[in-house]
DNA sequence: GTTGAGCGTT
């Protein structure tokens, strides 16, 4: 199984292989997904990560609050955004 | 050459 994390408070220097490889030390890493504004380009300073079940939470437990880039990392669930309805 | 809350697209 997997859950979605969302990760804010990121410095806008922060990229997809550096919180990657800042999760991978706890679980699988399914997919990354930052943020950045759609009509500016600009990073939004947010991203979600889908992770393993088990290490979704131990990246919650673990990172959530804990220093990335000179900022505090917030690690949540993830609100599901879409269903993905085929019809 | 900037900025700061927080939940995104096919």
């Amino acid at each position: 199984m997997s859950k979605k994390l969302y990760v804010g408070n990121l410095p806008w220097s922060a990229t997809e292989e550096e919180l990657r490889a800042a999760f991978e030390a706890y679980g699988e890493v399914i997919s990354i997904n930052l943020i950045e504004d759609r009509e500016t380009g600009r990073p939004r300073g947010f991203g979600f990560v889908e992770m393993d079940d088990a290490g979704a939470l131990e990246v919650i437990d673990n990172m959530d609050g804990k220093d990335f880039g000179g900022r505090n990392l917030k690690v949540n669930e993830a609100k599901p955004r879409e269903e993905r309805p085929r019809w």
